[in-house]
DNA sequence: TCTTGCTCTGAAATGGGTTTCATACGGTAC
DNA sequence: GTACCGTATGAAACCCATTTCAGAGCAAGA
């Protein structure tokens, strides 16, 4: 491999000249550019770019945090992320985590050791204090509804995002209401937890704990949910599904069933998936694109720690 | 940041020896390797990965090269390679092409100043010729079905399935067929045309080159490969789409108007993704974790040039 | 006793750039 | 004429770890 110290031989100038011409620096005469330009030719040369790596101490690289890389929700996020972050000349490193510490941490280690120059979490497993301590290193963005100061986040008011779908439920007369999340323990979930039982205390309905379900990610999923929906005595009449992939899921296997949507029960999605289109289900239609790509800015600005809240959209069709 | 040589001052060693301490190399006194990780935890110290990766010259990274990351068909198989990298030690950057060159080239060129250890390539814009001329970079993994010798593969025989697909149409007793593609130009493309032609001339079938559709990736697509269907005079009475989700774009718009499947027009889809499970769609299953888990075997094995092939298998459902 | 061979260690070379600093030269303002 | 500034250039420091090489110490076998 050639290498820089070669061209500027072969070109007969110093290596600082050579890297003036890469970097683009001006105060390069006109002739001694073009003789480094011919000998970066001549000789083939490209550069190493761990050595550049090395020398600044960037990489341009940013890692997600994800937990599956095969889901539509997520693949919104990181869609808009890769879009943003190729426009400022970043490129991205996939950490699938399963929601496990270990994966995290990984990513975390790799952004210590300045392979990674910030990281954005869309979801995590690991706790608050963890990402803290990992901060010094370099910018951390969340993609969730954080009430911690010190990390930048972009999120959309999943309170009120639910309550809007809660109250838009209820004013269709539904009485006995239940629904399902992602999983319980995350801040997505905690703050839709709290719309619904504020919501549900405010309208003095029935706050049904078995009517809560959780694990809700993929369409198989809906077909799980309406089992249980579907074994239970006492039934909620409307379900709000975090996700219009189970929510789809549900209702196609309700189909089979020969239950219909939404005479039989109601079901409001979430995300405005492409297929919750198709099958007219009622959803909140979330900005996921644009979360990716408002997490690359704050992560461009990682001076300015800023909470960026998005907004939904709810989009009536025909399952509730 | 501290670095290796403060290290070895503060433990009163050289650096060899903290290298080597870090690295699990035999030959070093406990009494010393004890003084060296005690002072890498008081000096907080972590190394910088970039200059191991200089001095490597690796990075355990490989780059994906992908059309989409928001598609089922791309994201499996990005699951399995990300799974199978992972377990030997590497990480994935991914590469979102939407099929523009100048992506494609930036991964090669990633390649080429040694940021990437080695590349898969899951679909492709770029001409053969190109990938060959980066192949002197690090090891270019290719998941079609190719005839070039230079490259390692690993791919489906998509003549074989194609033609499973077809004449499982043709015993059910359709004679006018038609199929939908993703790109025509692409190589799978070529060998299922191929397929096509070869089996229905067999058959002495009318080939259609109006039947014959291409651009479909997504859910909506199958909406308007719908509508093309249903404005035709002269319809095909059953279609091969070479990808599940628009199949079931296709029938979830052809039920709204009152077109069923199979009665008005026989479905059979590919890939066998768990909507098509729940659509109760007869598909062609591929196993594309398993591309994703050979890519990164083959990778690893630079040095023999394999050509992989893949088993697939007809799911008989409902939709033929 | 001498040779061989293994364990242990550090100096120095290596990987390949970027950037600072010092210097030199030609032109302009006063 | 002198002070000052912008352009142009190279030497050397810097980023940070890995790895080779050479040598020292010590033990076992001949």
């Amino acid at each position: 491999m050639t290498n820089i110290k070669e061209i500027a031989q072969f070109a007969g100038v110093s290596v600082s000249t050579v890297s003036r011409v890469l970097n683009n620096h001006p105060y390069v005469s006109p002739d001694k550019r073009e003789s480094v330009l011919q000998a970066i030719d001549r000789l083939n040369y490209s550069r190493n770019i761990n050595a550049i790596h090395l020398s600044k101490g960037k990489t341009n690289l940013i890692g997600i945090i994800i937990p599956f890389t095969n889901h539509p929700y997520y693949g919104a996020i990181v869609h808009g992320i890769t879009k943003q972050a190729n426009a400022i000349g970043c490129h991205i490193v996939i950490f699938e985590t399963h929601y496990e510490r270990e994966k995290e941490i990984q990513a975390l280690n790799m952004l210590q050791m300045k392979q990674l120059d910030g990281i954005i979490v869309c979801s995590r497993i690991s706790e608050m204090k963890v990402l803290l301590e990992y901060q010094k290193y370099g910018p951390i963005i969340l993609c969730e509804d954080t009430a911690q100061a010190e990390l930048s986040s972009i999120s959309i008011d999943h309170y009120a995002a639910f309550s809007c779908a809660l109250e838009y439920v209820i004013a269709k007369g539904y009485k006995k209401i239940g629904y399902s999340l992602g999983r319980k323990k995350s801040r997505n979930s905690f703050l839709r937890t709290k719309a619904f039982n504020d919501i549900m205390r405010n309208h003095q309905l029935i706050n049904n704990k078995e009517w809560q379900f959780e694990g809700s990610y993929h369409i198989k999923d809906g077909e799980q949910l309406f089992q249980e929906w579907n074994s239970m005595m006492d039934k909620p009449e409307a379900i709000i599904i975090t996700n219009d992939d189970t929510a789809a899921g549900f209702i196609l296997t309700a189909k089979k069933s020969g239950i219909t949507v939404p005479n039989d029960v109601a079901i409001l999605g979430f995300n405005n998936d492409s297929l919750s289109e198709m099958l007219d289900i009622t959803t909140i239609s979330l900005p996921l694109e644009w979360i990716g790509k408002m997490a690359v800015d704050l992560f461009e600005n990682p001076e300015v720690i800023k909470h960026v809240k998005l907004d939904y959209a709810l989009i009536k069709r025909k399952s509730v």
